[in-house]
Formats: C-alpha cells, structure tokens, sequence
DNA sequence: GCAAGAAGTGAATCAGGATTCATACTTTCA
DNA sequence: TGAAAGTATGAATCCTGATTCACTTCTTGC
C-alpha cells in the first residue's frame, strides 16, 4: 500500500500532457508535420522520448491531437464570423474571408493543414475538418434558402465546392517553394486579388 | 572491342523501361501509391529489384514519372473536350462533366492522382498539374470574355478555384473509406449530384 | 569461340525514425 | 524511515522499405 494516484499527481499529468501538445504544434506551426519527431519533441519538452508514451500511444496519435488541436481554432474562428447577425450572403462573404486572411497570416500552418503530406492517422483528420469546415458553410447555405435569399439544391456538395476552391487557390501561393519566391508586398496583393476572386467564384452562382 | 551500345539493345532497354512504368502505374491504379514499392515492382516485372535502378535514379523518380504519365492522360482528355466547338461556356461545362466523369470511373487512380498522400518528389508533380489544369480552363476562361461571353478578372485564379472544387466534390466520395460504404447504385446517383452541383456552382459566377 | 564489357541478380546493408525496456529515480504512506 | 509502487531515462532495438554491390550471366565484335 503505497503511492496512490493523489489528484495532484493527476493534474500534474494532465498540465504535462497538454505542455507537450503545445509544443508539438509549435513544431508543426513552426516546419509542418515533416518535423514533429519524437526525439525533437522530447528534446523540447526536456523529457526523454520513452515519457512521452506515458501520455500518448504513438506518434500517429500524437500527430493526430495536433492536428485537431490547431484545427479546432480554425473551425472555431470560422464559426464565430459564421453566427453573426447579417444575411446569410454577408455570412459566407464574412467567413471566406476569415478563412482566407487566417490562412494567409500563419502560412506554415495553413499549408500543414490544408496540403502537407502526413501520414494516415492524421489525413484522416483531415478529411473529418474539412467534412467540418463544409458542414459549417452548408448551414448558412440552408439558412439563406429558408429566408428566401437564394436556392441551393445540395448544400452540402456546394459547401464542399466552396472548401475546395478556398483550399486550392490557397495552396499555391501558401506552398513552401512558392512562398520563397515571393516579396512580402507581393503577397499581400496576392491575397487581395484571392480574396476577391474567392468571394465572387464561391458567392456568384447564389446570386443567379 | 566488344558489346558497343547497339541500335537493338537500346531500343530493347526502352521498351523495358516503358513496360515497368507501364506495370507501376498499373499497381498505382490498384492501390495507388501506398503498394508501389521497389520490391513489389521488381516482381510484377519479373526481374531484380537491382535492375530497376538501371532505369531509374530512385523510387522517387519513378514515382514521379508514374504520376506524370497517368497525368498527362487526364489532361489530354480535358484538353481534347475543351478544344471542341461551341462556346466558352459550354465546353467548360463538357470539361468539368468529363472530368468528373473519368475520376468517377477510375476512382482508386483518381485518389492517387488528387488526394493520397504521397512522397514529395510525386507531391511537386501534382502541384504542376492542378497548375496545368488550372492553365487549360484559364485558357477558355479567356476566350469566353474575349468573345464577350462574361467577364473574369483573374482567370488564373478562377480556374484554380474551379479545379479546387471539383477536386474536393471528389474527393469525399473517392476515398477509400467513403468508397467501402457505398453500393454501386447509390454510387452512380452520387455521381449526378456532384456533376450538377459542380456545374452551377463553377459556371454560376460567370453567368452574372 | 572467346575475351571484354554490359546487364542482371538478390541477399545484405543502410537509413531514419518510432518504440521498447532494463535501470535509476520519486513519491507515497504506514 | 523504508518498502511499495509509479515515473523517467535514453541507448539499444525494431521496422519498413530503399539502395547497394560482389558476383553471375549475357552480348558483342573480332
């Protein structure tokens, strides 16, 4: 009878786990998922590699909470913009542009969620974020056809359309070759033109 | 004074070298990138995994090449649907339609080609060719509103947007999870609902 | 037919990270 | 304080393929 586990060893472990989280998005934000290591990661949290498979199972695990944890941000943020008052046309122009302008401000990290090639367990939660960045969209798309301001016949496919347009025309200018061509200035024109292109591609057909 | 490179032996190294692309590409379309290995192919080929780096550097350009050459298919049949006759509008529409239509048919390849996630030597071939489908459509986005069909600002980045959301419409339905839920029938009605989406939703910004 | 030079072979090696585990250290509590 | 039980360590090991290379087998041109 010795060594129970007393609440504050718990809350210990927990403080621990989510430290490590942190840092292990600092890598990614920092050079993607190709350099989220175990031994790096240790090495950052001052921790041999063996500990960190007290709070994790394996790296794909790992990888995966990462992912989710930067990914929540986004699905959040893109939320928030998404639940204000305004027409439903307002809405979706006020979220493509939060998408956009977030995607452009943390490049690295955008490119890691939207397009970085990782590895199985987390292209999964990739897929389920963009099913959720979808689901979002096609709510305002339902709620502007319930006020009459336009007809969508499959909300949820025109979501998906809207995803990957954002996606795709993000993804160029946000890869790791092009972004080393380009000035500063250069980009912010970039994302002037991408964000009107967007707004007009993805909002034009409501219109007609 | 002996074994010179004859005409025959090079034709014959050719032709090898043309076969085991050939049977690469063929074990990508069965279970795309992940089952290309050298061994695996060495096999396939009935030779010594040795052998195949008579022919190529290394996997990565021998995956690299894989990709091109189902590539190059895709955007000669795109190409070929564009350059018909009939106006801007409706050969973006047949374009968008066939490509839909072939990533439908061959759906394990189509995943390769778009979404699996692949090494980076294959990674920056995919790059160039969304950038080379994006380039086809611009094409007739600019013949469209030369000819005073519509206007487009950045026909570039509309295409890129274009290929996006086709790619993502896609890629939900083609991946290999969502394949293994869904019967053939429902698969075929899928189909429908993401090609008339697909068309309102890219060509519905021109119209206005 | 034969020697020189290519091409073919495939088991062994390498590479680069993830994962393990014997060992050493901490915490708990009677 | 000390025995029990948990936690931390990090070098050694494992894993999965790609890649090499000493050796064998063909081709060619005389």
């Amino acid at each position: 009878m010795a060594y129970r586990h007393t609440p504050e060893r718990q809350a210990r472990d927990r403080a621990q786990r989510e430290h490590v989280l942190q840092l292990a998005l600092a890598l990614v934000v920092e050079g993607g998922f190709a350099s989220l290591t175990m031994q790096r990661l240790a090495k950052a949290a001052d921790m041999a590699t063996g500990s960190l498979y007290r709070h994790f199972a394996g790296k794909g695990e790992l990888a995966a909470e990462v992912f989710c944890l930067a990914s929540q941000r986004e699905v959040e943020a893109l939320q928030e913009v998404l639940a204000t008052d305004g027409s439903a046309l307002q809405r979706l122009r006020a979220g493509i542009e939060r998408f956009a302008r977030r995607a452009w401000d943390s490049r690295q990290l955008a490119w890691a969620l939207i397009a970085e090639p990782v590895d199985p367990q987390v292209e999964e939660q990739r897929l389920r974020y963009r099913e959720a960045y979808a689901e979002l969209f096609a709510g305002v798309l339902r709620e502007g056809e319930q006020h009459g301001e336009f007809r969508v016949s499959h909300p949820h496919l025109v979501a998906a359309c809207m995803v990957g347009a954002i996606s795709e025309v993000l993804v160029g200018p946000l890869s790791p070759q092009a972004r080393a061509q380009r000035s500063e200035a250069q980009v912010e024109d970039d994302l002037q033109q991408v964000r009107s292109t967007l707004i007009h591609f993805c909002l034009g057909a409501l219109a007609s």
